[in-house]
RNA sequence: UGGGGAGUCGCCAAGUGGUAAGGCAUCGGAUUUUGAUUCCGACAUUCGUAGGUUCGAUCCCUACCUCCCCAGCCA
C-alpha cells in the first residue's frame, strides 16, 4: 500500500520489541514476517488483522512480508481455497512480489531434518494407536509416561521411518515423535508428533508423498527456510513456542540453519460480535447453505465483505483503530461499520434511491411538464461535479417521509391538523432535495384507508440554486426521483446474519441465533443515472447509506445494489417507534 | 486444580517509578438543502482486589480474584 503520508500505526507491543531488537541489532535492521493461512477455507476479518499486521510491519520497517501457504493437511486443502486467499490479499492491496511460497515445497527439507532428528536421538517413531497415545499422554495434572517403543534404537528408527515414507505401512500404523519429556508441564513438548501417514492427495505435491508433516514441526522449518525474523501468530500457539525454539535449535546445531533464529510473537486474534470468525462455522454455513456461497455478502469472508461492498481502505482503517495486543476482547461491530462509513463518506459519490416508493402529487404543477434540476455529485467535493435529476408533477418519495398523525419532532411531510386551540394549521413544508419547496395539503387513500398517494402544493420560487430560493426556510428535506424518469432496479438490503453478538453463547449452537430475514430484495425506484453503475462502484444513496453494485450479479444497463451499510441516523433513537 | 497468557473509561488501547495518550461509543452545543458529514465542548482523583516497598506505584514485591489457551496422527 502506498500511504506516504498516512501517520505511523499506533504503539504495540510488537513494534516495541522490534525497536528494542533493532536498537541492539538483533537482526541487523532486517524485518521478515509471513502471512501463512492454511488452503482449507476463505479469509475472513481476522486474517484481515493478520494481513495488516504483518505487511503492516514490513511495509514500516522496510522489509518484506512472504505470502506463504500453509498447506500440510492435504485432506483439507485445495486449488480453490489458494486461488481465492491470492485474490483477497490483492484485493487487500497487498503485494508480495517473488515471496510466494508453499510449505509443501519444503518437503524434501523437512524429510532430511526428520532423519537427522532421529539420527541425534531426537526423534523416534511410535506405533501405539492414537487412543494409546492420548492415554499415554498423561492429563493437565498427571505426567504422561514413556511410550514402550521410545527406545527403539536409531537405525530402527531411521528403516521404519524410511519405510513409512516408501509407503510400507497403511495409514495410521506408526508416527514419528520429536523425544522430549513425557513428563513436562507443558503438554506439547510430551514428545509431540511430526509426521504422519495419510494417503491423500495434495494440490500441491500430488501422490509423491504418503507422510505428511504436521504444522507444530512444520511451520518452524518454513520460517527458519524463509529467514523469516518475526513469527506472528494468535495466542492459542503460544504453549507451541518452547516446541518451536527447541526445534530450531536443534536443526541450527546440526547446520540446517543460522542463528539468529526466527523469533514466534503471539497477538490477540479478533474476536467481533455478530459474526463468526471460525473457519470451522464459516464452512458449515456455506456447505450446509445458510448461505449462498463463500462470498455471500453477509459473510464476513473478504469475498463476501468486497461483494458487500466494504472497502479495502475501510478494512485498514478498522485494523488500525482496533489495534494489537495479547489481551483478548469483542469489538463491537458497530465499530468495524463505523470505519467503513468513515472511507464511503469521502469517496462515494451521491445518488438517490426511493426503497420504498409512495406516489407524491404536486397538484400545483404544470401537467405533462418537467424539468431539470442540479444535484452535486459530492456535497463537500464540489470538483466531482453536478449531474442532472428530472423533476415533474408525479414523483416517487420515501413512505415513511410522510406520516398521517406525525410523532413528536416529525419534521417530514404530514397534512393539515388541528392544532390544541382548535385551529386548522397548514399541511408541514419540506424541500424536494434539489429542487422546490413543497407543502403538503392531504393524502389519497383506496377503499381499505391504504394511503395510495400524497398530495402537495410547491412554491415556484423556491428552486434550488435561484436567487431567493433560500427564502423560505424548512427543517426537512427529502429526496424523490420523477415516476417518469425513475430507473427501477433490484436493491438488497442486509441485515446481521446473527441475532445474537456472540452466536451460540446461549445455546452452544451457534445456527440458533441466525437471522431468519437477513436479506431482503426489493425493487426500487432510482435516479436514471444509476442505470450506468458498474460492478463494483460505491454510492452513497442519500438519507440511507452506502450501496455498491454486486460484482456478481449486475450486468451492464442492469446492476444490481447492495447496501454496504446504512447511514447513521439519530432519528431512530428520538423516535424508537419509528423505522 | 499442571503449564502458558491476559486484566487501564461502555468497547478497543498507549503509558511501565514522578503523579492516566488516543480512537470508537455516549452526552451537550454550532454549522448543514442528507435527522448524514464537519466542527467545538464534556467524558478514568483512577489503572482486577488486598497488603507491602518508596518522598512518590498503573508501573516494583507478596497474596488473592476473574477470564482465555493447552491433553488432534488439525492448524
Amino acid at each position: 500500500m502506498s500511504n506516504d503520508t498516512a501517520p505511523l500505526p499506533a504503539a504495540n507491543f510488537i513494534r516495541n520489541l522490534i525497536d528494542e531488537q533493532n536498537a541492539a541489532g538483533k537482526w541487523a535492521g532486517r524485518v521478515e514476517t509471513r502471512f501463512p493461512p492454511e488452503p482449507n477455507g476463505y479469509l475472513h476479518l481476522g486474517h484481515a488483522k493478520s494481513i495488516f499486521l504483518n505487511f503492516g510491519l514490513a511495509r514500516d520497517y522496510g522489509g518484506v512480508c512472504h505470502l506463504r501457504f500453509d498447506d500440510t493437511n492435504p485432506e483439507k486443502e485445495s486449488q480453490e481455497y489458494v486461488d481465492a486467499i491470492i485474490e483477497s490479499v490483492k484485493w487487500l492491496g497487498f503485494d508480495w512480489g517473488e515471496h510466494l511460497y508453499f510449505a509443501s515445497d519444503y518437503f524434501d527439507t523437512m524429510y532430511a531434518c526428520a532423519e537427522y532428528l532421529i539420527q541425534t536421538g531426537h526423534a523416534y517413531v511410535d506405533s501405539l494407536t492414537a487412543d494409546e497415545m492420548r492415554s499415554y499422554r498423561g492429563t493437565l495434572t498427571e505426567p504422561g509416561k514413556d511410550s514402550p517403543h521410545r527406545s527403539r534404537s536409531v537405525e530402527e528408527n531411521l528403516t521404519m521411518f524410511r519405510a513409512m515414507r516408501a509407503g510400507g505401512y497403511p495409514d495410521g500404523a506408526h508416527v514419528l515423535r520429536a523425544k522430549i519429556n513425557m513428563a513436562s508441564p507443558n503438554i506439547n513438548l510430551r514428545d509431540p508428533a511430526i509426521y504422519r501417514i495419510k494417503r491423500a492427495h495434495h494440490h500441491n505435491t500430488g501422490d509423491t508423498w504418503c507422510i505428511y508433516p504436521m504444522y507444530t514441526y512444520a511451520h518452524p522449518i518454513e520460517d527458519a527456510i524463509e529467514h523469516i525474523t518475526h513469527s506472528i501468530c494468535t495466542l492459542e500457539f503460544e504453549d507451541q513456542r518452547p516446541f518451536y525454539d527447541w526445534l530450531l535449535d536443534k536443526l541450527a546445531d546440526g547446520g540446517f540453519f543460522t542463528r539468529p533464529l526466527p523469533q514466534q510473537i503471539e497477538f490477540a486474534r479478533l474476536n467481533l460480535t455478530y459474526v463468526v470468525l471460525s473457519k470451522r462455522k464459516l464452512i458449515q454455513l456455506v456447505d450446509e447453505k445458510h448461505v449462498d456461497g463463500w462470498d455471500d455478502p453477509r459473510l464476513p469472508t473478504l469475498a463476501g465483505a468486497r461483494r458487500r461492498g466494504y472497502t479495502a481502505e475501510g478494512l485498514k482503517r478498522f485494523t488500525d483503530q482496533i489495534g494489537v495486543s495479547k489481551s483478548d476482547g469483542w469489538i463491537d461491530y458497530s465499530v468495524f461499520e463505523a470505519s467503513q462509513r468513515d472511507v464511503l463518506n469521502d469517496t462515494a459519490l451521491r445518488r438517490i434511491a426511493v426503497l420504498d416508493p409512495i406516489k407524491l402529487i404536486i397538484d400545483n404543477y404544470p401537467e405533462g411538464q418537467s424539468e431539470e434540476c442540479f444535484a452535486p455529485n459530492h456535497p463537500l467535493q464540489p470538483e466531482l461535479g453536478k449531474r442532472t435529476v428530472m423533476l415533474s408533477k408525479e414523483l416517487w418519495i420515501e413512505r415513511e417521509d410522510f406520516e398521517e398523525t406525525p410523532p413528536k419532532g416529525y419534521f417530514r411531510l404530514y397534512p393539515p391538523r388541528l392544532d390544541a386551540a382548535g385551529n386548522m394549521q397548514p399541511g408541514n413544508s419540506v424541500r424536494l432535495r434539489y429542487g422546490y419547496v413543497i407543502t403538503c395539503t392531504g393524502c389519497d387513500k383506496d377503499a381499505n384507508g391504504t394511503i395510495t398517494a400524497v398530495r402537495c402544493d410547491y412554491l415556484p420560487d423556491t428552486k434550488s440554486g435561484t436567487p431567493g430560493s433560500d427564502s423560505v426556510k424548512v427543517k426537512g428535506n427529502i429526496h424523490w426521483v420523477s415516476t417518469a424518469h425513475a430507473y427501477e432496479a433490484e436493491v438488497r438490503l442486509y441485515e446481521r446474519l446473527f441475532e445474537a453478538a456472540q452466536p451460540g453463547e446461549e445455546t452452544g449452537n451457534f445456527l440458533d441465533d441466525i437471522h431468519p430475514e437477513s436479506i431482503r430484495s426489493i425493487r426500487a425506484q432510482l435516479e436514471s443515472t444509476l442505470q450506468d453503475a458498474a460492478a463494483e462502484d460505491h454510492f452513497q444513496f442519500e438519507r440511507h447509506g452506502y450501496f455498491v453494485a454486486d460484482r456478481v450479479d449486475s450486468k451492464p444497463g442492469t446492476p444490481v445494489f447492495n447496501r454496504t451499510v446504512t447511514l447513521k441516523d439519530s432519528w431512530i433513537k428520538i423516535s424508537p417507534d419509528k423505522a
